[in-house]
DNA sequence: AGATTAACTGAACGGATGTTCAGAACAAGG
DNA sequence: CCTTGTTCTGAACATCCGTTCAGTTAATCT
């Protein structure tokens, strides 16, 4: 029997994809089969085929479709004047993102090197703008004299490791709230750079 | 033929070992199969196992002896007085022991997941060992007034990943050397503390 | 009602996987 | 020089891998 009642693309593609996202997180990409993946969706294999053209591709729409909607919110939010309220509202940011998707941002760190490099390449450029945009926040409130930053460059790689590091530990209900997490980082953040 | 000239097992066994780390950091421990390992250290694949029991023992070796060596080097370093000279103590030690092996750290964050559970307690254990020296010392400095830290716990976890992400981006012989970024480091983390 | 199309099954493809093992090649010890 | 033990080869084992595809089913369209 095939296509069994209620069973269509737009049910069964976001559930790979879910499923994917899912298995990629936890088990690692290289190490989940197309088959774990059908099995979890309730599907046959081949049926996986229609929804993309291999695994590579699995891989690469996730983690294209996470980055870009980083991006793109990113973009969306309100922009404060002034670079403390702007380095502020970038934490707040990132750290709201990351909890809410801890499974993307998971693979968009650890799978990176198990993209073929056309795709890394892409995947990369998109990074570096985001990263770019905490940069420029620390550059500009350098040259206006509110923050103390030595290195801009790898004063930016230490916030983003710091705050992408919640996810290695912050579990839903937890003792603390999101937003009590992001207060505790955007202290100690602020006091790194100097900020009044 | 087998057994070729100067072949021996204190030859062949280290360079396993080596060829394995290598391997597993670049490409992830599913992705690297035993027959890759064996072209690469130059023998059959049959030959690996009188080097190990199977590919998880090899993997959990690799990480079990990088941490015993985190482990006994951190113990063996001078213990300052003070919390503020053993904060600055901690974080010039951990990212000189970082940069010193970057592929042993990689794959003792990476592949946590890929242990069997009863191996993957054992680092764990280990894991919490070290970063509760961090902490320690946190709390040490919050209760004796010369730190300002709302949540010590919180804090270690985000100073560890700050630290641990210089292996994202350092490279040796770039523009700044192992010290000048211990430098800037502790500059941040110290101030992130409110530490004089 | 009949034709068309989307979604899926079931089976197959060649090749790679981790692991085992009998036997060969060599070094060392008596 | 002959035995013993170590180290390795070469081949095999069963199983899994990603991917393809002819055929089947069910929904949709005319």
């Amino acid at each position: 029997m095939a296509r069994t009642q209620g069973s269509h693309s737009d049910i069964t593609g976001p559930k790979v994809r879910d499923t994917a996202l899912r298995l990629f997180a936890q088990h690692g990409y290289a190490a989940v089969s197309m088959r774990q993946i059908a099995r979890e969706v309730g599907v046959q294999v081949g049926a996986l085929y229609n929804y993309t053209p291999d695994k590579q591709a699995l891989l690469f729409s996730l983690l294209k479709g996470h980055m870009d909607e980083l991006l793109s919110t990113w973009e969306a939010e309100p922009r404060p004047d002034g670079p403390r309220d702007r380095l502020e509202a970038f934490v707040r940011f990132h750290i709201r993102f990351n909890l809410d998707r801890p499974q993307a941002i998971f693979i968009s760190y650890m799978e990176l090197r198990n993209l073929a490099p056309e795709n890394f390449a892409v995947i990369e450029a998109q990074r570096k703008v985001y990263e770019g945009a905490l940069e420029a926040i620390l550059r500009d409130g350098q040259s206006e004299g509110v923050f103390s930053v030595p290195d801009t460059r790898l004063a930016s790689y230490a916030l983003i490791a710091m705050l992408t590091g919640v996810n290695t530990w912050y579990r839903a209900g937890g003792r603390l709230s999101i937003e009590e997490v992001a207060d505790i980082y955007w202290d100690m953040v602020r006091k790194s750079v100097s900020a009044d």
